[in-house]
DNA sequence: AATTCCATCTATTGAGCTATAGAAAAATAC
DNA sequence: GTATTTTTCTATAGCTCAATAGATGGAATT
């Protein structure tokens, strides 16, 4: 009979300190050039390794952008769920969803670019997989905008759904150009809440001011 | 010595009327499945006709790729820039701007979406040119936002670069989910401007709307 | 009617890419 | 220090795709 040796402690680490380096690489790759334009040679040049040794770790180049959209999506919605549903105004709890949207980029902005651009081109039961997630997102902010709605915080001819979307655009595109700004994540989110909630315009003078 | 037969009227009709039809077939494919993604086959399959044919139309998949784009910005920076430079208040120019930004959406949706998603797959030479353009827009929107904020229309603490990215964010988001969401252009845009100029926020009772 | 021109077709080349098989090497265990 | 397991390598099969060359049929021109 054979005796399955046990995973030696060391073993199993060394493989869960290469593993995520490999996806990581995939995320750089899958982030810089998109997933059909990316090869799997391109990954293994990030690496220094070689092409085919890839497949030790992933089995197809779209499990390998399946591994990458998840790292990129998970914690996004936990977090923002317990927002949701924790204390404050709405507009204290908007603020905080479009924190804690935003601060995924910090550390992993290629994981969330990919996500947010390539889930597309994962195989169908994935994607509809991420995509209830994705959507789950939408509906804890637009349940924040319609709660301030109902208790009178926010303007009652709001129409909810276009001010989520317009905030989710918002908060996205910043994957896009917050490398190149580098300006700090506290910053982007701190200026987007207050556009949001008091918008550009200059209140008139004399008035006090609405809250903080 | 040969005679150059001039392009017949008829002829040079019909090819008129073809290029288009080729040109938009690709940017629905590229809007699709990416520009990577897509095969010229792909194209050739929405037109009825053999693949090698697409290449009597452009030379390269790439130069496909380029007209999209260019039909995707044209008219874009100009009609901005007439904007920006117009009569009106910051208000009411940023509200112009960003309808204008909306509108390209309502007839030509999948060329916009290219433009956006895809121009980056573009040869060294054209994506610069386009990303010209693109800045140039970009500074159309800041300029507005700084000059509404030395006029003392908007916030003076205000990041300008900050709102310029939001708002382009936002309205660039439109072109993902607009068919989805079967709301009339006028609508988003309308919802957009308000948002930015005022807020979610509702004005405290008693006190007098601040334009409009 | 003969000729020219246009749009599309058939056929194919050649490059690039994913993925597999099995060998080699490196690390770890006994 | 020999055996085992993990990781990476070489080699290549098999496919897909962009792009070219040259043919074909029909419309327009003379």
């Amino acid at each position: 009979m054979t005796v399955v040796s046990l995973a030696s402690p060391r073993r199993a680490a060394n493989r869960r300190r290469r593993a995520p380096q490999i996806i990581e690489a995939a995320a750089r790759v899958f982030a810089e050039r998109g997933f059909h334009g990316a090869t799997t040679q391109d990954i293994a040049d990030v690496l220094g390794i070689r092409q085919a040794s890839l497949y030790y770790y992933f089995s197809s180049k779209e499990e390998a952008l399946e591994i990458v959209c998840l790292k990129g999506v998970e914690g996004f919605f936990e977090a923002g769920k317990a927002i949701a549903a924790g204390p404050g105004t709405a507009r204290d709890r908007l603020s905080l969803l479009i924190n804690s949207h935003l601060s995924p980029l910090i550390d992993r902005a290629d994981f969330v670019r990919v996500f947010q651009r390539e889930r597309q081109h994962l195989p169908a039961e994935s994607r509809k997989r991420i995509g209830r997630w994705s959507r789950g997102l939408e509906r804890i902010f637009e349940d924040v905008i319609k709660e301030g709605i109902a208790k009178g915080e926010f303007r009652a001819d709001l129409d909810p759904r276009m001010a989520t979307l317009a905030i989710l655009g918002m908060c996205n595109a910043a994957s896009s150009w917050y490398r190149k700004e580098n300006a700090p994540i506290s910053h982007i989110a701190a200026e987007f809440t207050r556009l949001v909630i008091d918008g550009l315009d200059k209140p008139a003078a004399g008035r006090s001011p609405r809250h903080r």
